[in-house]
DNA sequence: TGTTGGCACTCGAGTCTACCGAGTGCTGCC
DNA sequence: GGCAGCACTCGGTAGACTCGAGTGCCAACA
């Protein structure tokens, strides 16, 4: 009770603040746990760096600091082990921004120096780099294109009556949407239509495509080029901006001895739809870690998320996330989530500029 | 050792045969097995059906049967599993082409009756489809394109030196590539060189590039076109067409009970290209199933796959292919791959045909 | 001669016990 | 306030034991 009232009346930062010892305490706890995923004993606590206390004054404070929420004890005669807001306070405020180190910033580099090709090919490339870099699975949401104007439209036909709208953006990327028609359309007549999107829609963005395109004189290229709009809505609404990109699941294997904890991660893995609003989730509520329980997804209580937005040219678009259990490594999954997020959205900020 | 020669030498299938009660005993094993995942003992068997002995001589015909290579032991006093070759045995003969029952057949029929939109999308629903309906990890190989000649050739302009290589083919399937340039390239140049290359293109399948489009007389242009060729080649080689789908890696969880295995199968699946060419591999040795090592693939030793090639058109392109544990349900995966590939070659083959 | 009931035997799985030791909480001394 | 000392707790491991499903063998039988 002594060393509790010592916590919460007379500690160095008066209120969500633990003093400076209980701070390494947690520290070293943090970090061995994060090590040997075994609880963590006063003894060990005590050859920390930064703790200079017996083992004694280790347990006495241990003790006060179960009591605020920081650790927990799996059973009596165990050692601790943090808990979220443990993790929490970790992350907050123990943990300085953190670099990559060398080797992995090398590694990062040498990838993007070297990404080129297709755009949905690096993120999905980058996925796996961030998995690599981290031993988490990594989430790579591509950006939204919705503020990206088009900047070509063309029908291209696959048969007599159904052709492929084929739509270019600026930022790279290609979206497609077949469209049926109740006859047969001739070329030209496809081509006349596509030529009218194209100068209609040049420019606009998908996420403000207009209602109708003025008409042509011609009724049937404008009944097809309606289709084609048409066609070009449904890309826009699909939002294939939000694709997810999933880097080494397997590392979620690695991270859990339950194979029922196991399974249960990876079905939630392979709903993109979960996966995207949870990120946004997270991010919207302005964090970019969420610890067991903060995201509110119980199928994850287990497990803690790392995001970090995606930003191109000064605008916030896509993001870069990391699951892993609890006991991640968190300065180094932050500062790898923040490297890789920086450079991809350099990245991107270049084909859009270029 | 009578029992044994009684196998051997009057069975009523001579060579690879067993006769009729052996088999209907293996038959027995495999089925309570594969339902079970546990050892089978002679009881169990003898109350099968089509088994009308006792128990003492199922335990007869058993020891014969595994004198022979078709079960296994895991220890003495243990009931018998099916080792590779009863499993193949099993597969070649005892089970009849077998066919879905209706829900799944409905499941097959409702999701290619309603599938609409990108062929990306397409397959990538599909390996869910196949994933659920067989509770097996799925994995769908897209058509390789190589045949399908080009419909469409476009250079849009991303900036003043950068373009996006855009063909169109008549599978419906879109493939991109940026190309840059050394000097700024007016708009008017890249549309020319753009037709140019659609000009001299279509028809043509990315197979069979010509290894240099004619000359324009604008040797700009004839540089930007040749430029955009060598963007089309690399999308060629690149053979986007060879993609992989995996779906429900998390069924792969609940199949094995050891988490060690879980993360190697993993660890696999995520490796596209290993995975593409292992199912080439069985499909080019004439087999539709591979158990256990028959695939030569050490790290799948305890699965088996079963792969189907998706015809297009008489022409076979694609595959779908299912990943299980050695006791997975064989007559229910075979036939649930064998429906879910023809319903997604036919469907294929309707949008080439429309 | 093939089949069967009977029987002794095997051995994994589960239960119980004892023990070890890492770790704790407490107490009294400095 | 910090610390050494100490009794205590309790999970994990190892050994003894039991249980029972399953086996292999054998003698009897149709």
């Amino acid at each position: 009770m002594a060393a509790h009232d010592h916590a919460s009346r007379t500690a160095t930062v008066p209120d969500d603040g633990l003093d400076q010892r209980k701070a390494a305490i947690l520290t070293a706890v943090v970090n061995e746990y994060i090590s040997s995923a075994q609880p963590v004993g006063s003894q060990h606590v005590a050859g920390a760096p930064g703790v200079n206390v017996s083992s004694a004054t280790v347990r006495a404070e241990m003790v006060a600091l179960e009591g605020e929420g920081y650790l927990a004890q799996p059973h009596t005669s165990a050692g601790r082990i943090p808990t979220d807001k443990g993790y929490r306070f970790f992350v907050d405020h123990l943990t300085q921004p953190g670099t990559l180190d060398a080797a992995r910033r090398r590694q990062v580099r040498d990838f993007f120096d070297h990404a080129h090709g297709e755009i949905e090919d690096m993120l999905e490339r980058t996925s796996g780099l961030l998995a690599d870099l981290t031993d988490c699975t990594a989430m790579v949401v591509g950006p939204a294109h919705g503020p990206a104007p088009v900047r070509s439209v063309q029908l291209v036909s696959l048969g007599s009556r159904v052709a492929l709208a084929v739509v270019v953006l600026a930022d790279g990327t290609v979206e497609k949407h077949p469209v049926e028609f109740p006859d047969d359309v001739p070329d030209t007549t496809l081509a006349t239509a596509g030529q009218h999107l194209q100068g209609a829609l040049r420019d606009h963005s998908l996420d403000s495509l207009p209602d109708a395109v003025g008409p042509t004189g011609d009724p049937q290229v404008d009944a097809v080029a309606a289709a084609g709009l048409e066609a070009l809505r449904v890309v826009s609404g699909a939002g294939t901006g939000d694709q997810l990109y999933v880097g080494g699941p397997s590392r979620m294997a690695a991270a859990f001895d339950a194979v029922d904890t196991v399974r249960s991660v990876l079905t939630i893995l392979e709903q993109q739809l979960v996966v995207v609003s949870l990120l946004r989730d997270v991010l919207d509520r302005g964090l970019s870690v969420a610890i067991g329980t903060e995201h509110g997804f119980e199928p994850l209580a287990s497990c803690a998320i790392v995001v970090v937005p995606v930003s191109v040219e000064g605008g916030t678009s896509g993001t870069v996330g990391l699951l892993g259990p609890t006991r991640m490594n968190y300065p180094q999954a932050l500062a790898a989530a923040q490297a890789v997020g920086e450079q991809l959205g350099a990245r991107l900020g270049e084909v859009a500029r270029s």
